[in-house]
DNA sequence: CTGACCCATCAACATAAATTGATTAAGGAG
DNA sequence: CTCCTTAATCAATTTATGTTGATGGGTCAG
């Protein structure tokens, strides 16, 4: 039942693509795969700094492949449950008609 | 017994998702996925510069996506049989230790 | 040969995305 | 309260992407 991507809506699958489309958000994405993190292990695991990571987490999020909890000062994110699944399905399920007709309107 | 992204090498799949990031090649995809098309069909179907769809193409061909054949004036395009498949297994796929190790190699 | 057609490529520009270092806010330890 | 830690946000910069119009190469019809 996951009611993630049935809807291939073309802007929204753009950008779950986008947010893929990173090296670093991949291996977040790899890392969060094992259970929720602290910001604080991503960055020493990556080495990468604090705020590049903020920035790539909050592109993640945005595409809502992950979420966020916050405990005290620490944010920890995880991936967002079946968040992956469908996007072959997606693909596939782009109607050329309605593909057209959305980026017509788009660019005239 | 598609070999296309049975070995999660983090740039390639970064490629992949990119080219899948912009609404005008998912509508290229949703188009050959009827089946082969020239450059010109294509334009008129989307109604797009001539120059504007060859770049796109081009992105999707650099990411293994599509390809092309010449047949006398004409360019046809159409889809890289099994290309998508693996995708949502290619993600899973992505061992957080050799993701880290890719991306410190790249950013220190 | 000439001209029309299809398409890739190029240069110039416009837009968007990523990186960096600094600042800010909020939590907890002492 | 003061100080340190965690992490989001901001501004400034750099880098990457996409768009446009023009140029040129190859193909074919007349």
């Amino acid at each position: 039942m996951t009611t993630q991507l049935v809807t291939p809506d073309l802007t929204r699958l753009a950008r779950v693509f986008h947010a893929l489309s990173d090296e670093t958000r991949l291996c977040l994405v790899a890392m969060l795969r094992d259970g929720e993190r602290c910001v604080c292990d991503l960055t020493a695991a990556l080495d990468a700094g604090q705020s590049r990571l903020s920035f790539h987490l909050k592109t993640l999020k945005a595409a809502g492949l992950v979420q966020d909890r916050r405990e005290g000062r620490w944010s920890y994110y995880s991936l967002v449950p079946g968040a992956f699944d469908g996007l072959e399905d997606a693909i596939a399920g782009i109607s050329p008609g309605s593909a057209i007709r959305t980026v017509k309107a788009r660019c005239c």
